[in-house]
DNA sequence: TCCATCTGTCAGCCTTTTCTTACGGGTGCT
DNA sequence: AGCACCCGTAAGAAAAGGCTGACAGATGGA
């Protein structure tokens, strides 16, 4: 894990509302609609902090057609496990410089 | 630990100067002065970022005199270990509600 | 046709965070 | 006195992030 994925992954996290939408998904996937119904958010707000979470790779979105024909699109949960600590901090770091490295080779 | 703690803790380790400080600190303890000649930043940038990582607890500094009579402050990394997964999320969610109740009941 | 529901995006505002420049103070050595 | 080093803070610019409101397209049912 280089420290721009661990830096993508704690900013993910990191905020209020993006905690609660983490919250709510644990229960189960939503639509989208629901899910900013259900936290009072408002849709356009919603889309930005789950942009965010899923390019953190902490949460999956497929779109889906319901039965009545209504497009619809289902976010999920992603597990993740990270332990945060000195040695992650420094396991990160030094993959930036194996990669930098590892650039200037090639 | 409330969800404030945990975000505190998330939005201070989470950003490339305070990473890069960290992985400084993690060599040894060393005074504000020489820590940000080694990292490249001004003093002004770099007590902020300190504040901010003081603040979650991640570091502490102490104010020394030096054998030729001078202030010096040495920062130290103070050791940590957060588990970050789901169920640490539920947690401090949890707990934020907890402690909402404690409060309407006082 | 009109209404309710869903999807998605864009422009612009406001607040927070980050960063620089410029100060103030202190010690000891030449 | 002047210089080198240390401490600390304050003001303001610059950039990033969060948020709102308005818009466009699609479906199904009254």
């Amino acid at each position: 894990m280089t420290s721009e994925e661990l830096l993508a992954l704690l900013a993910a996290i990191g905020h209020t509302q993006r905690l609660r939408i983490i919250g709510e998904l644990a229960r189960g996937r939503v639509h989208v609609s629901e899910l900013a119904r259900r936290l009072g958010l408002s849709r356009p707000l919603l889309y930005m902090h789950l942009e965010r979470l899923e390019k953190a790779g902490l949460v999956a979105g497929t779109l889906e057609l319901s039965s009545d024909g209504k497009a619809m699109k289902y976010i999920e949960l992603t597990p993740f496990e990270v332990r945060l600590n000195v040695d992650t901090v420094l396991a990160a770091l030094r993959e930036d410089e194996e990669r930098a490295e590892a650039d200037s080779e090639a």
